[in-house]
DNA sequence: CTGATTGCTACGTTTTATGTAGCAAATAAT
DNA sequence: ATTATTTGCTACATAAAACGTAGCAATCAG
């Protein structure tokens, strides 16, 4: 795996600008459920699979890896769960939550 | 391509719920950065393959059609942009991109 | 020392994305 | 009217990513 991190460039991007790296690593599949999932507590690795639709542990494991690597992430005997940075990215998230409920609410009222 | 909208059951979730739906577009290769090449202004197709590191047009049609279909965004005479919904979506990949900035800041400091 | 849990790897199959070519419709230029 | 361009998009073969299942080494509990 390459490293991954601000300043480094990313896919579509060599610039390195930091919400190019950031948007490459969420548009992963599954990165921004893992972070999703652990928005209130930490969780073991076997936890988050079950939350996460029995997520393969192959993927899992590389985004636990590359959420770390990014000190977004980190692993105590608790298990997995933010970092302090990434209990900011983590109220963006419920903050997104919101959105979602105001665009639903909308959407379905137009469409269906 | 299968129904995509809140309230429909998505990957990882059959309840529906709006932020699922939501994440499950966003997690999608591209989409988050299709998103924000048009947080400023409309663009064309073409031009935003070429904002969009020459990504390969059969994904880019994929993703807009979705996020059309999402009433993200919309297609006129001036090319592809945010639908109302979708501003608001636009103001988070903002507050994100602020974020982004000070993660990159406090992370490279300790970080090499 | 046995059994369960935890984090993780191997590996073959399926899904998704890439890259290149090109087409039909609309617009602009000659 | 007739080219030439631009625009949105599709086809299709190749490459990359994710899936699903099995299982292993390390830790912890009984």
């Amino acid at each position: 795996m390459t490293t991954k991190k601000p300043g480094h460039p990313v896919r579509g991007s060599n610039t390195g600008r930091p919400i190019m790296v950031l948007m490459d690593v969420l548009g992963q599949r599954w990165a921004l459920r893992i972070l999703w999932e652990l928005r209130e507590e930490r969780l073991t690795f076997r936890q988050l699979q079950e939350r996460c639709d029995q997520i393969s542990p192959t993927v899992l494991n590389r985004r636990l890896k590359e959420l770390r690597d990014l000190d977004l992430l980190d692993h105590n005997g608790n298990g997995f769960g933010f970092t302090d940075q990434g209990k900011e990215l983590g109220q963006h998230l419920l903050a997104l939550n919101d959105y979602a409920q105001r665009w639903a609410d909308r959407t379905q009222k137009t469409k269906e």
